[in-house]
This record gives structure tokens, C-alpha cells and sequence, in this order.
DNA sequence: GAAGTTACATACCAACCAGTCGGTATGTCG
DNA sequence: CGACATACCGACTGGTTGGTATGTAACTTC
């Protein structure tokens, strides 16, 4: 029996890690896996930590995957308030920017540049409406971030279209989502680049600029 | 080949009928509930047979898989082939036309206009080598079926455009996959029949043709 | 420094899972 | 007819599942 009470910081696992690292277990878990297929025991093994921990931080599996969704909102939306695509004058060039950005992240492997949401949201759309949902909050505040340049790159242009910036931000996330369908079904991202490309050559054919 | 006939009408569940019932439960059981959390007793009950007919049909579960995937790409394969999109004289307009086929296909619930080889390929392209190919030929096999109208309608216009015509068809069905997400996320058909308004629209612009 | 709370660990369970196996009913073919 | 194959049945198995009950060490508060 050692009985440690080592104080200095830094030593012993910290008090909150179970939680956190059971949380970006489950990231790379379940975008490699699937929800259904990854089991807590799983998700437990991956993380260093017991079942206990487990049902201590969440009350079902259920709550985890809300959970996980939750966190991974707040993480891409940290990711994206940072990246530089922000920095262009004109909205359209930073709509523009944002396309190539999530283009330039398909690097590595198929697990590595899907999305969790897209992934868990196909699996448990009618199964679990916690999740659902919690993916659709994910899916739509991300869209949302994009409308106010779009409605300026209509206004700059003084144009009157009949369609909403609301539904091009979500086609965005549409085009986006289909072509890590593509790349998981061919084992690669080349598919899904060529998509995004056709996506940023309609929004410059949309907006009267000259496509390349 | 092998004319197995009933002699009589009115006679007994056919011999080879639950292959096929397993099959048509696959279909709409996997594309409610993800491949993962339907089990092999679900789906035999859902069929009305025994586990021993699904064992003696298909020699595991992933083997199921494989052939619901290959069943979906042929029986979609029929239904596109006696669409009337092809009756337009103008290859574009038959592009067109699909598309608009498509939208219009939106009707029912979520499970029953969705795909049933992109719901299986997210949740299986790293864990099932066989389920994963079957859903790319399902997938890949479809959009083939339109790069023929697309060439078509870039000679006609004698367009030399920096796309191909196999990334146009890949786009097509990358917009659709990721029109079925949104629809999954929020519930309902809106957003993906608004996302595949914005695919008309691009092809529209790409070809030169008036926008509505 | 006792009391209470939080953050885990250990042990366990009933339900369920994919898959097996011996058997039967119904063909086909010679 | 008999020999053999195919189609299907349903009980069974061993391992896994999500979830629980209970224990305990560490931190917090007074």
C-alpha cells in the first residue's frame, strides 16, 4: 500500500484528466470507428482510465457522444476563430478563404481530416435526438459563422439573389461533408479536393468573379 | 441457367425467398439505424426468418454488408435507368434533370430517400476493407452514368474547362451525400433540397446557361 | 483535523452479440 | 426408388455489451 501525497504540481495524474482524455479518446475513436461500433470499455482502454471513471464523468454512452459532439464543437470553433482567413478586407475573399483553409486540412489520414459530427449524425439520426441534435448545433453554429461575410459579399455587390446566405453556408457544409464521404469510400482525399474545388468555382461564379 | 419454377400457384414461401427478404430488411433497417447497431437477429426478425437461413446465405455479417451494398447498386441501377431525365435531346438537360430527379426523389421520411451505401461507408471504410470497395463501386459506378452527358454537353459548347467531366459526376453525388447529412442533422428535407438547389444553379453558371 | 465531496478503481451482472451445429423439409437427378 | 444437394430451422455458446454497486484515496471546507 504507498501512500503518496506528493504536492508539488505537476505529479500526479490531475484530478479532471479522466474526462478529458476520455473525451479525445472518443474523438479519434469514433471518427475512425464509428459511434456504434466503439465501445466503452474501448473508449476507456484508449484513454488509461476504468469504467468507473467512465460512468462517473457521463450517466450512459449516449451522454458521452452528446458530450463529444459538444467538445468538438468548441474545438473546431476555436480552431476556426484562429485561422487566418479572417484577415482578407474583402468578405468574399474571406469566404473564398475559408473554402481553400478546409481544403489545406485535408492532410493526413481519412480519420484525421473527417468530422466527427458529420460521421456520428448519420449513425443515430433516428436513434438518439440528444446526439442528433447536438450534432446539428455543431453543424449549424459552424454554418452560421459564415453567413455575415456572404451577406456582405451580397451587399458589397449590391445583388439581390434568390437564394439566402444561410442556405450557401449550409451548402458549404453540405459540399464539405459529401466529400469526406467520397474520400472514406476511396480511401483518399483526392476526390473530396476535386469537389471542394467545384465548390469554390460556383461561389465564384455566383458572386461575377472570373473562375480561374 | 437453373429454371427453378412453381408448378402450382398458391404454393409455400418460395425456396429462395429469404435471401431476399434479408436483403430488403438490410436496406431499410441499416439505413435507420447505421450498419453497427443493427444486429443479425434484428434483421431476421425483421425478415421473418431464422438465424440459421441468414448463416446458410450469407457466411458472416460483413458478408451481409457486402451484398446489400452490391443489392442497392443494382436495383438503384434499375430505377435510374427507367427514370425520364434521359429523354431530354440536350445532354445538359439531362444533367440538369437528374439532379432535378434527385430533389425530387426528397419525399417521405429521412430513412427513405437516404443512401444507403453512404450511411454504411462512414461507419465501416476503416474497419471493412469488402463493405468499404462495394459502396465506392456502388458510388462510383453511379456517378459514370453521368460523365457521358457531361462530355457531351462540353463539346457541344466546345468548352475546354479545367475540371473533368468524372470530377463534375464525383461533385454531383458529393453534394447529394452531404445533402442527406443535413437532412439527417436537421430532421428534414429542407436544407439538402436547398443545397441540391445550389448544385442546379452551379451547373447552370458552369455551362453558361441563364440562372433562374 | 474531522466531515463531506469529488474522482476515480474494482468487481460484477443481465442482456445481447455474432456465429455454430445438428437436424428437417424439399427439392433434383439418375 | 435412392443418393445427394439446397433451403431453412432453432437451440446453443462463448465472448462482449452497457450499466451498476461498492469501495477508497484525494481534495475542500470548516
Amino acid at each position: 500500500m504507498a501512500t503518496r501525497h506528493a504536492k508539488e504540481p505537476g505529479k500526479q495524474p490531475a484530478r479532471q484528466d479522466a474526462k478529458a482524455k476520455l473525451l479525445e479518446a472518443a474523438l479519434a475513436t469514433i471518427r475512425t470507428k464509428g459511434y456504434a461500433a466503439t465501445s466503452v470499455d474501448e473508449l476507456c482502454a484508449a484513454a488509461g482510465v476504468t469504467k468507473g471513471a467512465f460512468f462517473h464523468h457521463f450517466k450512459s454512452k449516449e451522454a458521452l457522444g452528446v458530450a463529444a459532439a459538444d467538445h468538438w464543437s468548441q474545438t473546431t470553433a476555436e480552431m476556426f476563430a484562429a485561422a487566418p482567413y479572417h484577415d482578407h478586407a474583402d468578405p468574399l475573399a474571406r469566404v473564398l478563404a475559408y473554402v481553400a483553409f478546409r481544403k489545406a486540412l485535408l492532410k493526413g489520414g481519412v480519420p484525421e481530416f473527417t468530422c466527427l459530427v458529420g460521421t456520428m449524425v448519420q449513425e443515430v439520426h433516428e436513434t438518439s435526438p440528444a446526439i442528433r441534435d447536438a450534432c446539428d448545433r455543431s453543424i449549424s453554429t459552424h454554418a452560421k459563422t459564415l453567413e455575415a461575410d456572404i451577406e456582405a459579399a451580397i451587399a458589397a455587390r449590391k445583388m439581390k439573389p434568390d437564394w439566402s446566405a444561410a442556405s450557401l453556408a449550409l451548402h458549404t457544409q453540405a459540399v464539405l461533408q459529401g466529400s469526406f464521404i467520397l474520400a472514406k469510400a476511396k480511401g483518399g482525399a483526392e476526390a473530396a479536393a476535386d469537389s471542394i474545388d467545384h465548390l469554390i468555382r460556383y461561389i465564384e461564379l455566383l458572386f461575377g468573379a472570373t473562375p480561374r
